[in-house]
DNA sequence: CGTGCGCTTGACAGCTGTCAACACTTGTGG
DNA sequence: CCACAAGTGTTGACAGCTGTCAAGCGCACG
């Protein structure tokens, strides 16, 4: 559920030796702007921050949701995404030298490019899921990354609004909507309130989301690359 | 249109200083595959690259298309997408220590970071039109990429066949087909044969895309972010 | 000339966006 | 305490778009 930008956990290594200013925002408020100088990088201590953009025919897109523990903020040059916080938040807040300063540590910028490359790498399996998935399948799938990101209890807190995921995962409200209601008349979930689920049928849901469950092959019979593989859980992979 | 993963331009001011090896291949053949060892890249000297990966479900989802000048599979690791033969090509094939080897020298690290970061924010772009844009929006972005990779002459050479579009944009042959002759049928292209394209309405086709030709300002009156902007045409950033 | 492949087109169904209405919660003010 | 408004979430009706299924066309190749 992390940001597809950056989630540079190289840096979390560096915590001990930087300043840090631990500042709070309301619900709502916004973080940091789109297009300002990415000067800080910011580290949730506490509640849920959205990064998103918006278009010129106003649209909204949120590109990440982050936890307590996660990394946003950590752009070249300036923010490429606004962050906002979800619910009330408390973060940490750094100054850093861009990434290519010449006082980085060698092996933490080998670490920086790495994950780099592997936010690329998630941001083409997210790809796929946006051209090719249904609502439910979508859905599904954020379910089962929100579970993850809580250390797989099945009974998973959404702190989110419908809005807020339609946004994400490039539907409107009215499906997410439907969607959650015809998953829990499937029996896959089971809704409390607007921000607790719970997960009554994990492998349902994993196979909705297009995950196989164990060593479980798919049913194609074409001539599927061996090394083909969607695994939506890395999406929110540091 | 070049690859959202990597299109290290900063390679190229290496070309002089590094052995290269040229190699042929013939229409359809396999360059690399996905999954392995990431030790080449390669720049097209002639020809069409396509850069895909399979997925459990069957679905081929082409991540980019590479043509004369552009550079390909510089991965870190191993490589995260198959790279094929669109037509015959040439291409040049260069060792590589990796990226973040001691050797590389400090202002070309920088740079493949800034272009890292680039293609991630390309890659988000392009999630937005994956989430939210129709068959004709998509199909006409992408026509103004290939216009545009042109050096902007309307008169397109496409090279790809309709199921590798389609399987670039997420969409079915069908629809790509569709959606050609639609297009064709409100006056924004005129269609000669499989592979030639002329664009015959070039500001219509940049407002179906999402692009706004000048000053022209966006017909929305909400609460629009200021810095909202959908630049389809960076697609094809380098 | 026959075959195979890619492309196109049509009919149809399913999914999702749009429009509309309503329920529920929260906050404000009387 | 109630009335009211605003925001969020849910649900239904409907239309539009796109995938699926099916058929046919055109071209390349043997």
């Amino acid at each position: 559920m992390q940001s597809l930008i950056t989630a540079p956990a190289m840096m979390q290594e560096l915590h001990s030796n930087l300043r840090s200013t631990t500042l709070r925002f309301r619900a709502g408020q916004l973080i940091f702007d789109e297009g300002q100088k990415a000067t800080r990088w910011y580290e949730v201590i506490q509640g849920t921050v959205r990064t998103c953009r918006f278009h010129m025919d106003g649209h909204r897109h949120l590109t990440g949701f982050f936890f307590s523990g996660d990394v946003f903020g950590a752009d070249h040059g300036t923010y490429g995404t606004a962050a906002e916080a979800v619910t009330d938040v408390v973060v940490r807040c750094y100054r850093v030298g861009d990434i290519t300063d010449d006082s980085t540590p060698k092996p933490q910028l080998d670490e920086a490019v790495s994950i780099l490359f592997r936010a690329m790498s998630t941001a083409q399996r997210y790809l796929f899921i946006m051209g090719h998935r249904t609502a439910s399948e979508r859905l599904a799938a954020f379910l089962l990354c929100l579970k993850q990101q809580a250390n797989d209890d099945p009974n998973i807190f959404v702190p989110m609004s419908r809005s807020d995921i339609a946004d994400f995962l490039g539907l409107t409200v009215h499906t997410v909507s439907r969607t959650f209601t015809d998953l829990a008349r499937r029996g896959l979930i089971e809704i409390n309130g607007r921000d607790s689920v719970i997960i009554t049928d994990n492998a349902g849901l994993c196979r909705l989301a297009g995950e196989y469950q164990d060593s479980m092959t798919p049913d194609v019979d074409t001539d599927i690359h061996p090394a083909a593989d969607l695994c939506l859980g890395e999406l929110s992979a540091a």
